[in-house]
DNA sequence: GTACTTGTTGAACG
DNA sequence: TCGTTCAACAAGTA
């Protein structure tokens, strides 16, 4: 499930690869996976990375059209490959772990394959098709939302996001449990389901407790938890994302160093107290009932 | 075979 | 209209 630490991974990862590259060709092998007229980024030229949220954008200048960008959202099984052109080995991986990221390309989840005029190549690979690519004029980015229908909050991670703004904004999801509310978009953008639930447990605060229950120390303890979670997500994931996986290829990283997620009737790691599992707004929702009593 | 999982959208509530 | 819940999407796992 990547989510903005992933994403983040991806970005920084792409920009040492491809930024002043040419698109030679794009292969669309699931037409849903790929929203706009490819044909007109055909010898475009790679200029930048972004991330927004859990989006992320690669800025193209192509010859005659106007400037592009083509705009990605892997929603949960999305995985972004770098292949260097042939001779090399060194494959950069990027988004939803699999077993098969090593072998051959593409694969059966491969939907768009982006070529480069040095032959090495970008495959975005989707088990689920609920992830896209969408082709926009660069101009619109601010207009189109950044491809999604709702306008993004602010990102955590930069140094104007601050525990008032978090308030602030919190505040309009009043009767809100904690967990749901931050999972919003438009509250802050980036936490997903995971990052919700180790947010929750960093702060100490059960999930399930109320947006208007809230006092300043918890707001606070709040934004720390989502800054931390969201770097140390960050951190593990950061230079390579084969430290995603164990020597088989199998493990996330955050079924390693998660606290809670995913971790149902298992030791807590602070306490030794059995992680409880409940559902929250439908989505599975973990926590310590003594750490975050 | 059935239930469950994920992020986001849009329908359907009161 | 607003706030909130729920189904839908797809495909794999338990």
């Amino acid at each position: 499930m990547p989510e903005l630490p992933e994403v983040e991974t991806i970005k920084v990862g792409l920009q040492s690869k491809i930024i002043g590259q040419f698109i030679s060709d794009i292969e669309i092998l699931n037409p849903k996976s790929f929203l706009g007229d490819s044909s007109k980024v055909i010898g475009a030229k790679v200029i930048n990375i972004w991330r927004r949220g859990k989006v992320l954008g690669i800025d193209l200048i192509p010859k005659t059209q106007n400037p592009k960008t083509l705009v990605f959202h892997l929603k949960m099984s999305g995985q972004i490959i770098y292949q260097p052109s042939s001779g090399s080995t060194n494959r950069f991986v990027g988004g939803h772990p699999t077993k098969d990221i090593f072998k051959t390309l593409p694969n059966k989840s491969t939907r768009v394959i982006i070529k480069f005029q040095d032959q090495s190549k970008l495959y975005f690979n989707d088990q689920r098709k609920f992830g896209w690519i969408k082709l926009i004029n660069t101009a619109e980015l601010e207009t189109f939302n950044h491809g999604l229908k709702i306008k993004l909050g602010p990102e955590p991670l930069e140094e104007s996001f601050t525990w008032q703004a978090l308030k602030n904004n919190l505040q309009k999801r009043k009767n809100l449990p904690v967990k749901v509310a931050i999972l919003d978009q438009e509250i802050l953008a980036g936490v997903g389901n995971i990052y919700a639930s180790e947010a929750c447990f960093i702060a100490k605060i059960n999930p399930n407790k109320k947006i208007k229950d809230l006092v300043d120390r918890e707001y606070k303890l709040l934004f720390k938890g989502i800054i931390k979670s969201l770097q140390s997500g960050i951190r593990y994931g950061g230079s390579s994302m084969t430290h995603f996986f164990d020597i088989g290829g199998n493990k996330g990283y955050f079924l390693k160093y998660a606290f809670v997620f995913n971790r149902e009737n298992t030791e807590c790691k602070i306490c030794k107290t059995t992680i409880k599992k409940i559902k929250l707004a439908g989505r599975g929702t973990y926590y310590c009932p003594t750490c975050q009593s």
